[in-house]
DNA sequence: ATATAACGTGTACAAGTGTACGCTGAAAAA
DNA sequence: TTTTTCAGCGTACACTTGTACACGTTATAT
């Protein structure tokens, strides 16, 4: 029953991991952990830590990893539910909604650390969004027929609105989610109509 | 040439306040601070700091405090500028932008705290952020025909887009933040002109 | 003139921090 | 089998932190 040495690592690391997003709670934000805090919560010597990471900037960054293979997981339900059903606006938001039930360490560490004091974090969670907003603008372009560009600047701001809306969430019984969620899908059906009224449902509609 | 008692206190407590601003730099948070640090870039004992806050956490809501008060008067002008000549969405836009470029370190903290860990902090800013909120709101209302509620969800959406093209131009060079604020002007107008089209120019022309 | 109140100071301490260093035991390589 | 590698540990050290306490100093109240 020997175990493999690499194994015992990854396990390890997992620990370190699963030990930070633990701490994650409501209270508190990954800039408030101390190394020996997630070390000792881990289950290990503070100084075992170095073996996986060099310091807590690079755990960090694999917890904002970890996060955006969440979201992306995500995202391919998401997809698949549109076509299975229709309605891209109701099931992107809640999808999200369903991910801050099911995640909220996870989406929490999203949410701060976007706008967090570490520039290094602030791109790494900006790229983790950007697939959905890629995603989503895809969607649009092709299925409303608008430029590149201009499907891209919808996508943004409802990813944004549905983002911002989960925040809000995280703050609430879940008996009042309903009410953002319901929030949340107006306001991105005005984007659409708005854009489809401006755009004129002409590939290059706009000013250029 | 003996002064106020009061007077001095006040002072003091100004340069604890200017010390916490002038650390919130790009890379540091407000949780971040000690009170120890703050009393040193204010020039006291780190004993001192009691005579004027029970602990970091009031110290905090004071700024956010402070940054309200700003964020109010900027509301008071850009309404000014309104009343002076029209496009309400682009003066929004570009009030807040002015805002970001004259006072950084006042809205890095309403953004991260936003998003911050302490619940009494999140409830501060939003509160702050409510003012524009209602603001915009009315003037959609009166403007537009709008019931309330439509115009508080279109206020909402509004506010929150251009508060995150803001925390984007943070993190970016004055000439690209002209392209930003004229994304979020186009995202704004995407919302005014959804809502009109949803809702036909009529005071309660939703599904109600 | 005297007493009071209170802002600011310096000292002190327990608790927590990051991390350098050397060691151990066992898995992997030779 | 012998040697090498390396995850994990314990000790140690130099900091920093919040804050309790006793003490000046001086504007204000009596």
């Amino acid at each position: 029953m020997t175990i493999n040495r690499a194994q015992q690592k990854e396990k390890t690391r997992r620990q370190i991991i699963d030990a930070a997003f633990q701490l994650l709670s409501e209270e508190r934000s990954f800039a408030s952990l101390s190394l020996r805090e997630v070390a000792r919560e881990a289950g290990i010597a503070p100084t075992s830590f170095y073996r996986h990471f060099e310091d807590m900037e690079e755990l960090g960054l694999s917890l904002v990893d970890e996060g955006g293979v969440i979201l992306r997981q995500l995202m391919r339900k998401a997809r698949q539910r549109i076509n299975d059903r229709g309605s891209v606006i109701r099931i992107s938001v809640e999808t999200f909604m369903e991910f801050i039930h099911n995640s909220p360490h996870v989406f929490r560490l999203l949410l701060r650390e976007r706008s967090g004091s570490s520039l290094a974090f602030r791109k790494a969670v900006s790229r983790e969004l950007q697939y959905f907003v890629v995603e989503l603008a895809d969607y649009i372009q092709h299925q409303r027929g608008h430029s590149a560009e201009d499907a891209r600047i919808q996508a943004e701001a409802m990813v944004i609105l549905v983002f911002n809306a989960c925040a809000e969430a995280l703050d609430c019984k879940p008996s009042e989610r309903v009410q953002l969620t319901e929030k949340a899908i107006v306001q991105l059906r005005y984007i659409a109509r708005g854009a489809e009224s401006f755009l004129r449902r002409r590939p290059n509609g706009g000013v250029k």
